[in-house]
RNA sequence: GGCUGGGUGGCAGAGUGGUCAUGCAGCGGACUGCAAAUCCGCGUACGCCGGUUCAAUUCCGACCCCAGCCUCCA
């Protein structure tokens, strides 16, 4: 199996450190809000990921963050004058459920921040005592000169980070880069107890603090955005390397390319965030969810109306070539094609992988042997498996509630087929397209099939 | 400016030193009462200019464009 490693800036074969245990972190989200659909990008990317390893390896540990304590958090809690756990708890519920409805499952652990603050503050005074971090006017900062690396990530040089550094450089910083480990709250504020007096942690040093609590001092795989790698990633690195006597943080760095609404980018300025929550009100989670699979992990993708009623589409002649063999018993024992796991071995390359999956579902629609179908329909339903995708029945696929309102009930639409039936008895042709003609008018398509009619909404 | 990643057929999107990606759309055929679905076939795609090579979309160099990151945004 090979992976593109950030770090190396290259694909890498993927050999775990200790292959009964491969470990695998995510950043996860920060729940002040609704995730957007650029949220839900990493969540399915990796969720593939997280499938195709614990495919390969018995025990695997995925681990991905909650982010509880942040300053929009707190915005978000005063502005309604309520805890900060009323609106974590609220937010993260919901994002569960989202993510859920897009196929993701469960990580194996989703740490808070709010429930593992003595590892952070053991690891801060551990930076301390090593001479990485110190404490300047309540506030603790780690000291990047510190750290000969710093910048290896995301290729920056320390002078190139100095010109970088585009806001107002604190007065109590050694360092124009040095970053913040822990900051004073006020008495308004959310905070906690700790040698520095009380406060909060700094944005990196939870993900660093979790990675070692749940998965140890060096972990396999670390994912997350594009936009991560600096400086949130390479904080990490420097935070938990430093922390750990100069042990490799984690092994593969992984991440994801960013979505693009009608080929701008995804801003609240420009007005075009597009939640996840609001989107499933109209798009099955599955075609959003093959949407973010179009394209590779690693490269734009652009999101806009074309693309999804295209993914729907696809989803049609996938499920279409299930519903073929709806009464077929998929053959045991038999997985996906060896072409498709190679594409998924690859780097992901989930386009290369779903090629394969129409490739069967060609083969599927052509077998005449018996054998032969239950042997594809076992291969599709198991590449599906490793997708997240083709897991639920084709007629339930094909019963979907249509896009927009206004279309006929299913009650509605049995009637008006079973009238139509009777003139093709009598062969009333005119008849039997006109109420053909009147549906597809209201968004029903019908077919006739050697089993009789059937419909789908358009 | 620095650092990344890109420019492939109508659209989306992989990939490769020398037959085929794949999907959607389109066109022709089969099937159908007609359709739909399905199957078969079709369209001389690889930003530009050089170089290497028997052969380059694929390797090398220059150039032109595009996108992202550069301190809290996945």
């Amino acid at each position: 199996m090979y992976l593109h490693n950030t770090l190396s800036g290259r694909k890498e074969e993927f050999v775990p450190l200790n292959p009964e245990r491969v470990t695998m972190y995510v950043c996860g989200p920060t729940v002040y809000s609704y995730a957007h659909i650029g949220n839900a990008r990493p969540v399915v990317v990796f969720d593939v990921l997280s499938r195709l390893l614990r495919r390969r390896y018995a025990h695997v540990v995925y681990v991905r963050n909650i982010t509880d304590i942040d300053d929009k958090i707190n915005a978000a809690a005063s502005k309604e004058g309520v805890d900060i756990r009323v609106i974590t708890d609220r937010f993260a519920a919901i994002y569960h459920d989202d993510m859920a409805a897009l196929g993701a499952l469960d990580p194996d652990h989703t740490p808070r921040v709010t429930e593992h603050l003595p590892q952070i503050i053991a690891m801060i005074e551990q930076l301390i005592a090593r001479g990485h971090a110190y404490e300047a006017q309540g506030h603790v900062l780690f000291h990047t000169l510190s750290y000969a690396d710093y910048g290896k990530l995301s290729g920056r040089d320390e002078q190139a980070l100095m010109a970088g550094a585009r806001v107002e450089v604190a007065p109590y910083k050694k360092h124009a880069g040095d970053f913040v480990l822990w900051k004073p709250s006020s008495d308004a504020q959310p905070g906690w107890d700790s040698p520095w007096g009380r406060g909060r942690p700094g944005w990196h040093i939870e993900c660093s603090a979790m990675a070692e609590a749940l998965l140890g001092e060096t972990i396999d795989i670390h994912g997350g955005g594009h936009d991560l790698i600096f400086p949130h990633h390479e904080n990490e690195i420097a935070q938990s390397t430093c922390a750990h006597g100069g042990k490799t943080f984690a092994r593969y760095w992984l991440h994801n390319g960013f979505l693009n609404i009608d080929s701008q980018k995804m801003s609240k300025s420009v007005g075009n965030v597009l939640l996840v929550h609001e989107l499933l009100k109209t798009i099955p989670g599955e075609v959003i969810r093959l949407v973010l699979l179009t394209g590779h992990y690693r490269q734009p993708v652009d999101w806009n109306d074309e693309i999804v009623a295209e993914s729907r589409k696809k989803l049609d002649r996938l499920y279409g070539a299930l519903r073929e063999l709806a009464d077929v018993e998929p053959a045991a024992g038999v997985t996906a094609p060896e072409a498709f796991l190679a594409a998924l071995e690859d780097d992901l390359n989930t386009p290369m992988a779903l090629a394969e999956l129409f490739e069967l579902a060609r083969a599927a629609n052509k077998a005449g042997d018996a054998a032969d179908k239950a042997r594809i329909k076992a291969q599709m339903l198991d590449a599906g498996r490793l997708l997240g995708l083709l897991q639920q029945e084709p007629a339930a696929w094909f019963a979907h509630a249509p896009a927009a309102g206004g279309a006929p009930t299913a009650e509605e639409i049995e009637a008006l087929l079973a009238q139509r039936a009777e003139a093709r008895r009598n062969k009333q042709w005119a008849e039997s397209d006109r109420i053909r003609d009147a549906l597809k008018a209201r968004g029903v398509l019908v077919e006739d099939s050697k089993d009789g009619q059937r419909w789908r909404y358009a």
